[in-house]
DNA sequence: TATGAATGAGACTTCATTCAT
DNA sequence: TATGAATGAAGTCTCATTCAT
């Protein structure tokens, strides 16, 4: 057998490397940020659990901030992707049907990852860079937004911009503080549902 | 009998110096917080701006740490009286007018030092002694559920500490995000209140 | 009862008082030093632990070191006067029995206050005014230079002082490592004063 | 074969340059220990003196302590090249003959850097991990214990382990209180060796 | 004389970042 | 491109000492 062809593969592997590199380095902050929390991670720290040198570090981010608001951008993913599925679930459902799922979903989602959740959102400042992976639930506005268009029969007269607002925002806030304040058992996550679900479905019929 | 022993003047003269020293700690801290920033305020730049030595910062103060809280606490205190004075002065009014009080209130609470209010918020890490300062709102769901109490003819049977705990997180969520996040014009705000209201009073009835 | 005569009384009074302020501030600097060892034997730790301001100790000694050079002193004076004791008694008894005695007498000093003596020796810094309370064995040498004298005839023709300087040197090396780093039980401070008692013997006859 | 893959010689630079700078952290140590003494050595100065970074200080050594116990195990090395010499060299010698080169010995090893050793001695705090550079003479301890093994017949019947202890704590405490506290001509050298040596000598046989 | 608040030099240490290899 | 030794500004904190009251 004839070595493979080089150009290719090597520019593949290379590539390879380096996403699994950014990868590692990503990975490693998250682990880190779970393990000790965001003034322990230092970007020699990170570093040496990605098992990689400091220099590659900065090759492959500009600094510590860039690599917190990596790991933010990937949390808020993995939770868009819960919540996005959900929804895509219950596009056809009624509002009060669609309401209970996703106060569901929103619990679910915040239970994804609720260590990492909770460093992220208590202890990681949100300046220069990170300011802007602020712009936080964003992607939920916009997804709550369509639902609400969708549905906008089912609902009063109302500014979907402001009803998707308040609605998002106030989920988000009970789900948020009820997972990360209080030990949510099932009957108190069940409790809260209902209360969410009321609050959601009334505010906009 | 003769003259009186001296000690009690030079106490007080004394208590007097100390305190004043204190409080020109914290104020200097307020003050840095809200010009450049958690991260910039170090104890020597706080010492300094209150013109007062480092060594005296730690005669009162174990570190940094406790001078935010402090600061926290003071900022906490003045919301709680903007809140608790229209507490009482809505006590005797029907769900409906007091909410919309009470929203009122809780946006003009989040105008008190908007500032500070968002550097305590975002940029302060919830670590160590500030974990606590996390009781946050606690003062408010306990004037709030003592409202409610007292209106329990006017609302749907409810767990009174659910319906608080569902009632004080949102509306606290709406206004700190309305005004933190958002510029919030008049019309705007009056708009919030006119929401924020109907999510709580179509919520509790 | 009339009232003493103030004047002298007064000045007693106060000379007590003083006298009470040195004693209680050089026994707070021996309890610190013994507890909490030399480095953190600061002043006002000290002033604290004896019941009196920072100021007032600064009224009767220039600094730290000057506490911590009284203490040597004291325990000095104290390690002397099992010595001292000892060698008057010992003072018409030929030099085997003597020097038996003199032995077992070192060993007693070094358990009169073993933690005390620990610090003084592995922690504080034999340096400006502590260098000279290094001056330390010279009383020592002094009251064994006497027994040699009065009993010149018992040794072989030496230089006196040199001899001096040989034995106690060597028995004091001898008792204090010992007592400091071994655990000197009663068997072993026997064969410890058998072997101590056979060199000084043999090297001075 | 293409030419080899540089990490090796890489490796080797950068181990080079470590050490040199491990090496100059040591050294430097030593200089300020003996110019200013160990009050005076802090580790921003220390790493000033040896032309390096504080940051690179910390990357190599815990902290002051750690560096002075390293020039601790310099100097002790030092001291036993000397003493282990001589004992190789009288390994053979009869005993009286050894006594003599040997006692010679400890006084030349207290002259090897008698400002150094005399810092170390009076200055340093035995605490943390300069309690255990208090092991000291262990190695004396060993080597002499050796020699009198391969000479028991030629000594008294006695315990080798509580001889060497006698014998070596003696001796050191005699030599290193002498070059220390005396100023040691040549005359009084001279004099201190026949002392020395008599106190070994009788002492044994 | 006593008090203790205040001082401030300076010690220790960390960490984001650079750069020679 | 990777490495990791080196940097040094900056932050935290302590403590001997002073001095107004």
């Amino acid at each position: 057998m004839a070595s493979r062809p080089p150009t290719n593969p090597r520019k593949l592997a290379s590539q390879d490397r380096s996403r699994a590199t950014v990868d590692a380095l990503v990975e490693a902050t998250a682990r880190i940020l779970v393990k000790d929390g965001f003034d322990k991670a230092s970007t020699n720290r990170i570093a040496e659990a990605a098992g990689v040198s400091v220099g590659s570090l900065y090759q492959y981010f500009p600094g510590k901030e860039a690599l917190v608001a990596a790991v933010m951008e990937r949390h808020q993913r993995d939770l868009t992707a819960v919540v996005s599925t959900v929804l895509a679930e219950v596009g056809d459902l009624p509002l009060a049907a669609a309401a209970r799922r996703l106060v569901a979903a929103a619990i679910a989602a915040h239970r994804v990852d609720p260590t990492l959740h909770r460093v992220l959102a208590e202890q990681t400042p949100r300046t220069g860079a990170l300011a802007d992976a602020e712009a936080f639930n964003s992607s939920f506005y916009d997804l709550f937004r369509d639902y609400l268009e969708r549905h906008r029969q089912e609902l009063r007269s109302v500014d979907l911009d402001l009803a998707a607002f308040v609605c998002v925002t106030s989920i988000e806030a009970l789900t948020h503080t009820a997972v990360i304040h209080r030990a949510l058992d099932d009957a108190a996550a069940e409790a809260l549902v209902e209360e969410g679900t009321r609050l959601m479905v009334r505010y906009l019929s």
